[in-house]
DNA sequence: GTCTATAGAATGATAGAC
DNA sequence: GTCTATCATTCTATAGAC
């Protein structure tokens, strides 16, 4: 590696690979290794040789695969923001708003904690990706933003929730599912589900202390 | 710049430096080019020509000021850290523990939101620093946490709040504070005073529902 | 303390054999 | 599709003049 040993601690990883079979073996093998070198290192102190040792695979093997270092980074962000956006819609409608925001919620957060290590990735190296991928991102990005932002305000207009700021709770609401990427570790107390559970309640209880400053 | 032009929005600064008057005139200018290379691109894509340049200086002036680009890193973000907790310390006491908790998560959150370039070098790049600089920043960390910890346990002992998880709802404030650097303007419609008072309440709401939650 | 010049090492990507 | 070898570039840090 270009950089010296990172201070931070090892992380884990022994979430389900994301790669669907559009990918080949080799081309599997350097994702998961470029996956694994970034959230550790970050992409610009991982170099083409970390991504293929840890992969098995000579230097050269990169570019049959890939165009560059960066096309690397593009197909694990695009792959993460994709499978955490399937999530999101996957989570089935209820008559209850409530009760689908808090769906939404707990498969966000534990989603996230799931593939923290493929998340780190995708929501902290986004700054070395070309304009054109960045774009492409960005695109489902709002996506994801959209779905809880529908969900909260056909409540706060069916009358389930009271009138709270959309826009900046939902803000705060994605801020606890991203962050947990900095800090959570799979070994750690809580499983993703008993997260994601606890963060849904927490989501509501934002919901109702941003509607009750409204009111004031 | 080593790394291809940054494909994120370019960060406005202008918050007031942080560096005291230990600093000369060349290093303070070599710690805010530093900040400002190392929030756009991030430590390892930024050169130490970007660095110098930035402060309208040679290529080898930073060693005069400065054992190595890692030593900049350093200094950031642990004036960044300092100046984040001393802002916590400065919070008067209250008799009513919720009062002093909103203080807090208002101080906390105003801080990196007025200093969002800085905090997001100190947030984000930590996994350069060496082991025994990066143990430094994890001890301002602490305390940081402690002091949100300790107002928590206190309104719960004295019965002021319900009986909520501590480390949880901690970890769930900080994120707020911590995950606004990712994407706060500082010419976006909330003030840093506006936006640490929304989040304040956001973060009782946190601590209601966290309680309720125990409760059932 | 600032500069110009450069040493010494590492990097992204390619050439060409098998 | 994988390999070895290497090119051309870039980077951190230092040497030494002023």
């Amino acid at each position: 590696m270009g950089a010296q040993r990172s201070a931070l601690p090892d992380l884990v990883d022994d979430s389900p690979a994301l790669w669907d079979e559009g990918f080949g073996k080799a081309a599997r093998g350097l994702l998961t290794g470029g996956v694994r070198c970034f959230a550790a290192q970050g992409f610009h102190a991982t170099t083409t040789r970390d991504i293929t040792a840890a992969a098995g695979l000579s230097p050269a093997a990169l570019y049959v695969h890939f165009s560059s270092k960066e096309e690397v980074l593009f197909e694990i962000t695009r792959t993460g923001h994709k499978s955490s956006l399937d999530v999101l819609t996957l989570v089935p409608p209820d008559t209850d708003p409530a009760t689908h925001l808090r769906g939404l919620v707990a498969a966000f957060v534990s989603w996230h904690a799931r593939h923290h290590v493929a998340a780190r990735v995708s929501q902290y190296e986004l700054g070395a990706l070309t304009s054109e991928h960045y774009e492409v991102i960005v695109g489902l990005r709002r996506r994801s933003t959209s779905v809880f932002h529908d969900a909260l305000t056909h409540g706060i207009t069916a009358g389930a929730f009271p009138d709270a700021d959309a826009h900046r709770v939902v803000r705060a609401i994605l801020s606890l599912g991203v962050d947990l990427v900095r800090w959570y570790r799979l070994d750690g107390a809580d499983s993703p589900e008993e997260l994601g559970e606890y963060y849904a309640d927490l989501a509501l209880g934002m919901v109702a202390a941003a509607a009750s400053r409204r009111a004031r």
